[in-house]
DNA sequence: ATTAGATTTGTAATGATTACAAAATTAAAA
DNA sequence: TTTTAATTTTGTAATCATTACAAATCTAAT
């Protein structure tokens, strides 16, 4: 049991947030899994270990950490919606070829939109459409 | 018949994109309607003057301007996918009280990511989410 | 006018997400 | 520790956006 996952333990704790078993192995696979899994993906390698996981909670605890801001929704596509741990700064490039989504640094906070006076901004996305240097050499 | 429209109709002859009747209304529609309208919208809007009008015909005119890159594809959230025949450099931002989604300025095309050498790099997008400043004096 | 190819149309299928209510679990009260 | 209330999980059914598909219609070239 690494430290990080003691502290999001920590985290879910102080936000009030019931740390249900169900909870604990979603929020784990998360943090094992930096490769922005949809709810399939979570569902059904999870489902190998816990043969009475529901899909539903997969989804209920999803949004759960989601509102709480333990988790980052990415919609960089309609049709799968991904989760992401790291709700630091930065950036989504999604390969077009491959589907694969990758991590880039860029710095959000510093984005300033002009004609958002008075509007209150609660979360900023960068995302970035294109092929991957793997996709590229392999001429797909 | 505005000047702008005449300029969208000649883009699509050049991209040897066949001028139907069908397209010509969606095109002329997302020309007069720069709210980045849902399929629904432009599909009930459009029905009401052209009664044999097809659902499919807009899903598949959308598909055709977005791969010739004369409209914006926007999937700032799931479930809902928006136009925009604006293609210009700029943001968005989605308030997530009344649901409209607004334009912002933001140099879009300056926005350098880090670890991203050797991608090819086909669109960018910034979506920002939070309350708009009508929401937030109506206390919603 | 013929013909081939492209586009439109309506309907059926798909697939992700949500709604819902019963069952199970957990937390609080007694 | 029992009792009770509230929360969470589960499975199934419903919803809804999008896609697949094939027949009908239209367009453009010959
Ligand atoms: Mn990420
Ligand atoms: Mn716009
Ligand atoms: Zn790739
Ligand atoms: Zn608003």
């Amino acid at each position: 049991m690494n430290t990080s996952f003691e502290n999001l333990k920590q985290e879910l704790k102080e936000k009030n947030i019931n740390l249900s078993y169900q909870r604990l192995k979603v929020l784990e696979y998360l943090n094992n899994n930096r490769c922005h899994p949809t709810v399939d993906k979570i569902y059904t390698d999870l489902h190998k270990e816990l043969s009475t996981l529901s899909k539903t909670t997969v989804y209920n605890t999803l949004r759960v950490l989601a509102e709480s801001g333990m988790v980052r929704v990415i919609t960089i596509e309609d049709n799968e919606t991904r989760y992401d741990i790291n709700v630091e700064n930065h950036g989504h490039f999604k390969c077009d070829s491959c589907g694969e989504i990758y991590d880039f640094s860029v710095n959000i906070d510093s984005l300033i939109g002009e004609g958002l006076d008075g509007f209150m901004i609660n979360s900023k996305n960068v995302y970035f459409n294109g092929i991957c240097p793997n996709c590229l050499s392999n001429k797909n």
